[in-house]
DNA sequence: CCGAATCCCTAACGATACTG
DNA sequence: CAGTATCGTTAGGGATTCGG
């Protein structure tokens, strides 16, 4: 029950010192806005979960097996951070076997442009990224 | 010399199997791009180190003293993947005492505008998104 | 089918000390 | 000033196992 919020206390609850890992702020209960956004989107799992559910609700198992590589775990713990922030909703359907659907919400689904002009951005540069890359990593040997 | 490339194979070229940790793709030659980006800018100092230098040009310590809680180690190492991918230049100014200045390219400028979006997007919805989190906080317990 | 709990390894990070 | 090298800590994440 309230064990959902243990890992979450940890993420942003900052009870911890967190002397090991710090991120530049965000633990600070000053409104960063846009360390927030980046500490969720910046996790990897998160962006392809949404765009997974772009096109429409998903369920646990079928997001699972779109998204490709994720552990059943860490689609776990995405799911519930973006439902956390409100970019996801969680839907039970009473029925045997019980189903779960995923959707974005309004909030979630109006991510979905800023989202596209990076992923835009990053596919119209990709090739100039990866050779500065190359070139990069001729120079140093 | 070639010690520079170390992180760096470890991160992209990916000769470790990497169990501990496993990011999406990114790491298999595949061109992912959205995965490049959010590589870079999901480390949350490229962000920052970046909108630091979008006014202009600055050197090492005077962007470690801006740039406000970044170790002088995570500095190094973000504006060596940023310099990697491009999206920064460093030119050395051979003196007494040496000067190094960092200075976003044009593709790292044009990288400004999609996370202008983003970081826009963030400011009009965090007040929805940390009023999300409280309501989830709330219902955990 | 949908998850939570545990185990364990890895890499990211800060702190510190040292070099040109 | 502008870094590099080393060390210790810890959070992130895959694998696995158990519960409703």
């Amino acid at each position: 029950m309230n064990d959902r919020n243990m890992q979450v206390t940890t993420l942003a609850g900052a009870p911890a010192p967190a002397r090991g890992r710090g991120r530049p702020s965000a633990r600070e209960d000053l409104p960063c806005p846009i360390r927030d956004v980046l500490d969720r989107i910046g996790d990897a799992w998160s962006v392809l979960v949404i765009t997974t559910l772009e096109p429409g609700p998903g369920r646990f198992n079928q997001l699972r097996r779109q998204v490709d590589g994720i552990s059943q775990r860490m689609l776990t713990v995405t799911l519930r951070h973006l439902e956390r922030d409100g970019l996801v909703s969680r839907t039970v359907i009473p029925s045997t076997p019980p189903q779960v659907e995923y959707a974005l919400t309004d909030t979630g689904r109006s991510l979905c442009l800023p989202l596209k002009v990076l992923a835009d951005w990053a596919g119209s540069h990709q090739s100039v990224i990866r050779g500065a890359r190359r070139q990069y990593d001729i120079g140093g040997n």
